[in-house]
RNA sequence: GGGCGCUUAGCUCAGCUGGAAGAGCGUCGCCCUUACAAGGCGAAGGUCGGGGGUUCGAGUCCCUCAGCGCCCA
């Protein structure tokens, strides 16, 4: 045994990070059938976000279970992944080098960022797309070191062989296949259709990646003119969209409008005939009543056009600008072509913001605006990255219609096991309120691409109804690079030839692969077999709609069943104010400087003091508690192996006692973890420890010593030693580098590959409540010589404890060890229906 | 508008199936006690958000109101 003169936290991440690296503490045997197997499906961080103390929080969390299901004896599947694939990538890319994407661009293979030299406020540089995806997986791969450096800091026990990337080969062709099993099972199809789009970032977007925010804007009143001379009136709040309107819509239970109902209005401006016609989705309350249909505002213009069979009159481009419209050819029918034209000549161009200025000034010289607009604050949608709002552009994309499997998604919602359970609410309420199939196809670059071609007809058009699939053996693949079999390379773009699908993947679409990813799904059958579906799946609430709904609906197509059996969902980590941390408000803080400052124990344990789906102030505070226990076990360790004795038989009915409060406690924490509570399972160790080391160790410090002989020494010395090898191992999971550290001094292998307690490590037969009298006792001696404004070692003359004869019989065996602890020259039990203690100090004089 | 969660000491939070209000931090006081002074011991501090109800008994169960946060529309 090798305890240190003076321990410390500081260097232990250094040192047993390597060790259990070396040693493979951690490594995954893949030998272990899956009942002995418990497996993860970790998240992957977008490692192109910023690293902060969120993830650390939540990514603790899940090496608690993993180290806890470890010491049970369970062989973990603990992978990693790194989210680099996608958009925020992209995004970074364009601003860190200052490039942008322009796939018309020829490849340049001796391309070099470094070597450029520019002002740092000059334009973007335009780049090939095979240039931009390398510049991506440069620098991602930077971050990705980053990630990993800061995870292996906090001491994550995760086997670091099993790493794959979202864009790395393996990640592509998981989504590939996957891709290609989905239009096998008919559950992906290509088609033209209104999609919600993103007018900067150029792509389409899916309901998951929308979100609502609270805008100011203002209800124009517009008349129409109705056949009889009259004027029907509505309010919109997009003007602009007039050239696309294509009917009025009124509830059909609106008595106003009821005769109205089939009736023929001409827009004003445009002198466009539109029919009147009656809809559910009409809001009676909003406005006057009556609303316009155009192709498109909104998804609900979309349900209207679709289920009412309307023309369609698309204005919108996809950089969100009005476009140039004949009216007075075949669609664009108009009283006044001519007039009209006029009008769109005015518009044409304008962002949709200046087209809404420029269209209420030119309805309110022609008399179409009745009174003057009226502010209003409503939501409305936007890309969750984007900064102008979301329109409805009709483009082909790729579609998974989960909008009929709603029904099978919430019978899987209720089959998995939440924790906390509240959160299946997030999940139910995302699934029943679902709106749109999923469009899974991004006009970005930094993704999966479809593997997936399209023949050219005889003019160069893309026949987009029999599209060319690449074969599984083949993937992944890059259909702008490789040729679909039975073509030759130089018919790409031709007539008669063929063209590759642009476009890439959702980053979801692969993300929601991670556990087929992990367990190498088609890759390694046995080993997917050993694995898949897997017992949990670790995450934040803010991604239940994304993360773990596409993965529950991708397991549900590919195999039938859930892909795991619990959900552990963290909550966030919020700054000391208890306001969410953003770069914005600069009060993002980075981990690696707590872990420098407190220990990364000491920030485990702040992790672990919080509870799963509740979120968590950032605390230096409770990070400082954190480290006082760390080095709280370093040096109660030390002193508990310091005490040598012959034996270590645990006679003493005190130390019997001590131990048998642990092994509740020990229960106590086997309960909790089994629950997925990690935080109480942290509150009842740590709440045992420092009674431990504040009362049992004092009782015992002279006996220990040897004042009583070598039998009652060895007794508590015994007891000492079985306490802590217990409490080590229930302190692992938190504490992973100072319990190895105290492990190390007396122990062989990783306190972390050592059983999980249990009662039966601990001799049995005592009583804890010996134990706690005891306490009780000691903590009056020191209260009355605190109040006294004594020294602990102040002698007492006498303790008289006043309490059932039942409780005195208790007493009695500790009160040797009491007598030594606390100085005491007499303790007289006296029976008596009050319980009190009563302590005569003995200061010296009379 | 619908749903979920939260509201307990100055702060951060425990309080399970109802049975005499808890911890840590902070504050204050004391103590160099041979494991630990970047420590230790102790004290003070609370109408458990408001109001009703069930019960012998409610922080805990039910109803209601309010505030905060989140999810969804």
């Amino acid at each position: 045994m090798e305890v240190p003169e003076k321990p410390s936290l500081d260097g232990l991440e250094a040192k047993w990070g390597e060790w259990w690296e070396t040693a493979g503490t951690y490594r995954f045997d893949r030998s272990k059938t899956r009942g002995e197997i418990f497996a993860i499906d970790t998240p992957p961080p977008t490692v192109s976000g910023t690293l902060h103390v969120g993830s650390v929080c939540s990514y603790t969390h899940t090496d608690l279970v993993a180290r806890y299901q470890r010491m049970r004896g369970k062989e973990v599947f603990y992978p990693i992944g790194w989210d680099d694939n996608g958009l925020a990538t992209e995004r970074r890319v364009q601003n860190y080098f200052g490039v942008r994407c322009d796939p018309s661009v020829p490849y340049d293979p001796g391309f070099d960022i470094g070597a450029l030299e520019r002002p740092d406020d000059a334009a973007p540089i335009a780049v090939s797309r095979r240039n931009f995806i390398e510049l991506c997986g440069r620098l991602t791969s930077e971050d990705e070191k980053a990630f990993e450096s800061l995870f292996r800091t906090l001491g994550l026990s995760v086997d670091w062989t099993h790493i794959y990337t979202t864009i790395g080969e393996l990640s592509r062709r998981v989504s590939q296949r996957g891709f290609l099993r989905l239009v096998a099972k008919g559950v992906a199809y290509t088609t033209d259709a209104p999609t919600m789009w993103d007018v900067d970032f150029n792509t389409a977007v899916a309901q998951a990646e929308i979100e609502d925010r609270e805008q100011d804007g203002l209800y124009h009143r517009i008349a129409f003119d109705r056949e009889d001379g009259e004027t029907v009136e509505v309010e919109t709040s997009r003007p602009e969209l007039l050239p696309a309107c294509v009917a009025l819509v009124a509830h059909p239970s609106d008595e106003r409008y009821a005769s109205l109902t089939g009736a023929t209005v001409t827009t004003p401006l445009f002198n466009v005939p539109v029919p009147i016609v009656a809809h559910e989705l009409a809001e009676p309350d909003k406005g006057t009543g009556i609303a316009m249909i155009c192709t498109f505002g909104d998804l609900t213009d979309v349900t209207w056009w679709r289920e009412l069979h309307l023309p369609l009159r698309v204005v919108i481009e996809k950089d969100g600008t009005i476009g140039s419209r004949a009216f007075g050819t075949p669609g664009w029918e108009s009283r006044d072509p001519t007039s009209a034209d006029a009008v769109m000549k005015e518009l044409e161009g304008l962002t949709v913001k200046k087209a809404r200025t420029k269209i209420v000034e030119m309805l309110r010289d022609a008399g179409g605006l009745v009174g003057e607009p009226v502010p209003v604050r409503h939501a409305v949608k936007f890309y969750e990255n984007g900064s102008r709002p979301l329109e409805v552009v009709t483009s082909r994309q790729w579609f998974v219609p989960i909008l009929r499997f709603r029904d099978q998604l919430l019978r899987r919602g209720e089959e998995l096991s939440w924790h906390p359970p509240h959160m299946g609410a997030r999940y139910r309420s995302w699934v029943e309120n679902l709106n749109q199939d999923w469009c899974i196809s991004r006009q970005r670059f930094f993704g999966v691409p479809f593997p997936v071609w399209y023949r050219l007809d005889d003019d160069g058009r893309p026949t987009f109804d029999d599209p060319i699939y690449a074969d599984e053996s083949t993937l992944p693949i890059d259909p702008q690079e490789a040729v679909p079999p039975g073509y030759t390379a130089d018919q790409r773009g031709v007539p008669g030839g063929f063209v590759g699908d642009p476009d890439v993947m959702d980053t979801w679409a692969t993300s929601s692969l991670t556990p087929q990813i992990a367990a190498r799904w088609e890759e390694d059958p046995d080993l997917f077999g050993r694995l898949f579906p897997m017992d949990l799946r670790p995450q934040a609430h803010d991604i239940i709609r994304t993360w773990l709904f596409y993965t529950v609906f991708r397991s549900e197509i590919e195999h039938g069943s859930l892909p795991w059996t619990n959900a552990a969902i963290s909550g966030f980590v919020l700054d000391p104010d208890r306001k969410k941390m953003s770069k914005s408000k600069g009060n993002v803080v980075v981990p690696t400087e707590v872990f420098e400052r407190h220990s990364a124990d000491a920030v485990r344990y702040w992790a672990g003091r919080a509870r799963l789906g509740i979120d968590a102030a950032f605390d230096e505070k409770q990070m400082k508690d954190g480290r006082r226990l760390a080095i709280k076990v370093l040096n109660a360790s030390k002193f508990a192996l310091g005490m040598e004795a012959a034996g270590t038989l645990v006679s003493d009915p005190l130390d019997l006692a001590m131990l048998a409060a642990l092994r509740r406690v020990v229960d106590a924490a086997t309960e909790a973890f089994d629950a997925y509570e990690h935080a109480k399972a942290l509150e009842v160790t740590e709440r045992f420890f420092w009674g431990f080391t504040d009362d049992y160790l004092e009782l015992v410090k002279q006996r220990a010593y040897g004042v009583r002989g070598a039998e009652a020494a060895g007794s508590a010395v015994g007891a000492l030693r079985a306490a802590l090898d217990a409490l080590l191992r229930a302190f692992a999971p938190f504490l992973p580098y100072a319990t190895e550290e105290v492990w190390s001094w007396w122990r062989e292998g990783s306190v972390h590959g050592s059983p999980w307690p249990v009662p039966g490590d601990l001799p049995e037969g005592g009583d804890p409540e010996v134990y706690g009298i005891a306490a009780d006792i000691l903590t009056a001696v020191r209260r009355t010589k605190a109040l006294a404004k004594l020294s602990l070692r102040t002698p007492v003359r006498r303790v008289v404890v006043r309490d059932t004869r039942e409780r005195l019989a208790k007493l009695a065996p500790a009160e040797a060890d009491l007598r030594e602890a606390g100085n005491i020259e007499k303790i007289e039990p006296v029976e008596s229906d009050e319980a009190s203690i009563e302590v005569e100090l003995d200061t010296g004089g009379s």
